[in-house]
DNA sequence: CGGTATCATTTCGGCTCCGTACCATTCAAT
DNA sequence: ATTGAATGGTACGGAGCCGAAATGATACCG
């Protein structure tokens, strides 16, 4: 079923949501990170940095360098695709879906929260 | 009234709203530029460099070069306040208006996208 | 007045990210 | 075996952002 938001409930959302990560200690994800990070989370995989890249609208070494970044976070793995060895398939990590779980819970909250 | 989400939706929600955001070719604001410039668009006026640091918990540089680069975007302005020439207000602008206007367009319209 | 507090900005060194261009590896076709 | 295409990664110069500390301007208060 259609979730039904009026515009200043949306942005009102979006603010506090974004207030919460503001504040939070936790590493700040830049916009595309966040986006490639949901990506490898909700969408089916394999994931390849060129599929990606081509999803994001973006280039490559923008993948390969959010994947550094997130790897390093511990958030997504790289193993290499042994079946055709040029490809790089990105994984999810108990880190990182547990990271993706507490920032849905973050929006439900701050949804349940919304005035009128 | 309250919008209930459940959480597979609110993350795909955010995953819509932020690939849409970085295909854009719209100026890429980071998080704490968006939670800053909502604040401005959303919270009562009036809005000083020091209140917005604190309720976004960061240092005050942080705002005053989040306004410079929202400033010269045009999608916030600065003036000094009057009757205290200490403060500086910060107010909204035509072209910031319309951007947070579409913006909240963008997530009304991936929020009726979104699967059972 | 003089001194202190308040507010915003600037400076500094350091870090991350950007896009373009190039490189290394692997595969597939001949 | 050789070539060409495809895939990821790397090098580089430039730009933006970071926090801490110093600076400048203004207000308050004795």
């Amino acid at each position: 079923m259609s979730i039904f938001m009026r515009p200043s409930q949306a942005l009102r959302l979006w603010q506090q949501v974004s207030l919460a990560e503001v504040r939070a200690d936790t590493p700040d994800l830049t916009m595309r990170q966040m986006a490639i990070l949901l990506t490898i989370y909700l969408d089916p995989p394999p994931h390849t940095v060129r599929g990606l890249a081509a999803k994001l609208g973006v280039t490559k070494p923008v993948i390969t360098r959010a994947l550094d970044t997130m790897g390093s976070l511990k958030l997504v793995s790289r193993h290499r695709d042994e079946r055709d060895r040029r490809n790089v398939l990105v994984r999810r990590t108990v880190e990182g879906a547990l990271f993706v779980e507490r920032f849905g819970d973050v929006i439900i909250a701050k949804s349940a929260e919304l005035p009128l």
